[in-house]
DNA sequence: CAGCCTCGAGTTCT
DNA sequence: CTCGAGGCTG
């Protein structure tokens, strides 16, 4: 369970095993120390042991090169680290904590702590707190002042970070109180909040400098600068976890348990972690794990678990330790949100606007409990500002939990038979040129979905999706084999689909193609905004789609509509306006919606005169004086349209209609984020719909 | 005219 | 969710 033990003995001990399970066995080993290495930045084995079995791996590969793999970690090439500080011997040493992946591990740490411990069950009192994603530090105080700061290193030597560590605010130079102890040594975490990273992020890419791949990154490449006044502008912050050496004079009491310790730390000025408990029992301890997971992203600062430690100094000792690890002591970790994996390849997609998008094909890895396979790399600037190249060893992350993301590239670690992504000149799928308008960033198919089936299967996609058209049923597989097949081209041509031409298709059932059948026919029934977005006209998304369906109450005035009409909608400017002229002076496409029409789409002609009173359920204020309406009128304006006018502005206000000097009741506004509208734009609305 | 805000488009995996 | 780009506000 503990790192240590999954090691390199066992492996040499199945000699009997095949010599390409045996590789196998040896790059997971590698690249779980590379993990440890470059993303985690704790080693579990020293360099030498890493260096052993990669030997042992490319002799292996030697003797056997159909063995060699894409992503073998012998393709690598390694750069030493630079000594630039000063070592430091850690006189108690660093430990690591041993890790729990899940219930049964903790379990066990608890069974383990009663075998150490007969005698003191049933009530063990564990101090349970967060596990911080920083860098472990040691602080030295004699007599109350610092005079030493140092990092973890190897947990015997470690560096002398002193001047770096000074700089940190929450870091007192001097500790509160009469009678400082003769030393003191503080034990806790450097981290850097995420608010702090992203600005950091920000300016250095404003700069043209390389972004850091995560706050922990951030923090230790601030804490190794070999110039303090850039650590001094980097916020970084402590919070103390844990002791080291105590040498206190005999008149006053040493602290008997963590809370004793931490209560002390206050005291001195010494910054602990606040999200801490006091409990007796796994179902608390699991439910403390279970707590913090649920707001880790509530807090300030990124965590990667929780950790339990026996309360008691005294019982802690007569545990000891197992191996290098304390056995008073448990990390529960959060399922990993990071990993290291390798870009097999990077291929394009084309969406359907033409749109070329680099996509890595990632070895896979398993990222907070999925399987990774993809991420998009969003368009070529990115690849060049990550520096991510084909072969590279990267860290990949689920962004907002949920999307794969490539945060980085390891770029010391890159293979010798890497390569730069080119992009293709010419579309994947129909061959055509592709283009790049220069100040854009995204490359595009210059065919149009005519000739390119690409962008054909993804307009169709779009119609047919949920917020568009909404025919259930009609999923990707079997809209590429229509469209493969020649059987639909537009989206006219799925309403003329009959159920012989469905079900003759290959594994497709009578009952899903009576399916498909029915959803097309109910989607025939809709509304003009939804039609409107269905078409897909660059820059009409949902919202413009309803603006502009409010504006012309039907779709043939909009067909007809000139720039400058177009432009008095709400949320069109120049660009929206001439794509939509664009996207109807093509004869096709008025063909298409002329057939979707004639074989049945319809919606509520109403529509527009429901939405006669735009304003009903809206309330409004009104402040400064307005340009030309009276306050009378503009209320009597906005009634009649169904709104309603209140004195005084709150969170459910939904627009402001201001004027000349406008006072208190904008500035309130803007502070709730409430629409500010002048009166021009009020009498735009309302003319919206009385036209 | 610059910065802010909102919208659009592409995307992952179960 | 994230990025880019268009529109709107100050």
């Amino acid at each position: 369970m503990q790192t240590n033990s999954f090691g390199s003995e066992s492996l040499e001990k199945n000699s009997e095993t095949s010599p390409k399970i045996l590789a196998e066995q040896y790059r997971q080993t590698l690249n779980k120390y590379n993990y440890e290495y470059y993303v985690l930045d704790a080693p579990s084995v020293p360099d030498a042991e890493y260096d052993r079995i990669f030997k042992l791996l490319q002799e292996l590969e030697v003797q056997f090169p159909d063995l060699v793999t894409p992503d073998s970690p012998t393709l690598r090439v390694g750069g030493a680290p630079l000594a630039v500080f000063s070592q430091v011997r850690h006189t108690v040493p660093m430990l690591s904590l041993n890790n729990a992946f899940d219930d049964a591990d903790v379990h066990a740490f608890v069974r383990r702590l009663e075998e150490g411990l007969p005698g003191q069950l049933p009530k063990i009192d564990y101090a349970v707190d967060l596990k911080f994603d920083g860098l472990a530090i040691s602080l030295i105080y004699k007599f109350g002042l610092l005079v030493q700061a140092a990092t973890r290193g190897d947990g015997n030597v470690g560096e002398d970070v002193t001047e770096n560590i000074r700089t940190i605010r929450t870091i007192p130079l001097r500790l509160r109180g009469e009678n400082p102890p003769e030393l003191l040594e503080v034990r806790g975490e450097v981290v850097m909040f995420k608010e702090d990273f992203n600005k950091l992020n920000a300016r250095q890419r404003e700069a043209g400098l390389k972004e850091f791949a995560n706050p922990r990154n951030a923090a230790a490449g601030s804490l190794r600068q070999l110039d303090a006044k850039i650590t001094s502008r980097r916020n970084l912050r402590f919070f103390a976890y844990g002791l080291g050496e105590l040498k206190i004079d005999d008149k006053y009491q040493r602290p008997a348990t963590l809370t004793d310790l931490f209560h002390w730390y206050s005291q001195l000025g010494i910054s602990v972690c606040k999200e801490r408990a006091l409990v007796s029992s796994i179902d608390e301890l699991l439910a403390f794990y279970r707590q913090t997971e649920q707001t880790r992203d509530q807090l300030a600062y990124e965590i990667d678990g929780v950790v339990y430690k026996v309360n008691s100094f005294a019982l802690q000792q007569q545990l000891g330790f197992v191996s290098r690890a304390p056995r008073f002591a448990l990390a529960h970790k959060f399922p990993a949100q990071e990993q290291l994996t390798t870009v097999l390849n990077i291929e394009v997609n084309v969406g359907r606007t033409g749109a070329i998008t680099p996509i890595a094909r990632l070895a896979p890895v398993k990222v907070g409990g999925v399987i990774v396979t993809n991420a998009t790399l969003h368009n070529e600037d990115e690849i060049r500002r990550k520096d991510i190249w084909i072969g590279d060893a990267v860290i990949v992350r689920r962004a907002g939990d949920v999307i794969p993301e490539v945060v980085a590239t390891i770029p010391d670690q890159r293979p010798v038979t890497a390569r730069r992504f080119v992009m293709p000149t010419r579309c994947p799928d129909c061959g055509s040129e592709i283009v790049k308008s220069g100040d854009e960033a995204i490359a595009r198919c210059s065919a149009s979905w005519i000739k390119c089936s690409a962008q054909r299967k993804g307009g169709l996609w779009h119609f047919a999706s949920r917020k568009a058209m909404f025919i259930d049923g009609l999923g990707e597989q079997l809209l590429d084999r229509l469209i493969d097949q020649n059987i639909i081209t537009t989206a006219a041509d799925l309403y003329k689909l009959g159920f012989t031409s469905l079900a003759t298709l290959d594994r497709m059932a009578d009952k899903s193609a009576k399916n498909v059948i029915a959803a097309i026919e109910a989607s025939k029934k809709t509304t003009l905004a939804r039609f409107i977005y269905a078409l897909g006209i660059r820059h009409v998304g949902e919202t413009t789609a309803k603006d502009l369906a409010r504006y012309f109450g039907d779709i043939y005035p909009m067909m007809e509509a000139t720039e400058e009409q177009l432009l008095e909608v709400n949320e069109v400017g120049p660009v929206v306006a001439k794509s939509i002229i664009t996207f109807f002076s093509d004869p096709l496409n008025r063909e298409v919606v002329k057939q979707l029409i004639a074989a049945g789409v319809h919606w509520p002609k109403s529509e527009m005169m429901a939405s006669k009173q735009i304003f009903s359920g809206k309330t409004f204020v009104l402040t400064g004086t307005l340009p030309t309406l009276s306050r009378e009128t503009a209320t009597a304006l906005i009634e009649a349209a169904g709104g309603k006018v209140q004195s005084s502005v709150s969170k459910k206000t939904s627009m402001v209609l201001a004027g000349e000097e406008a006072g208190s009741k904008l500035v309130k506004a803007q502070e709730l984020g409430v629409r500010i509208i002048s009166e021009a734009e009020l009498m735009q609305m309302l003319d919206h719909f009385t036209n």
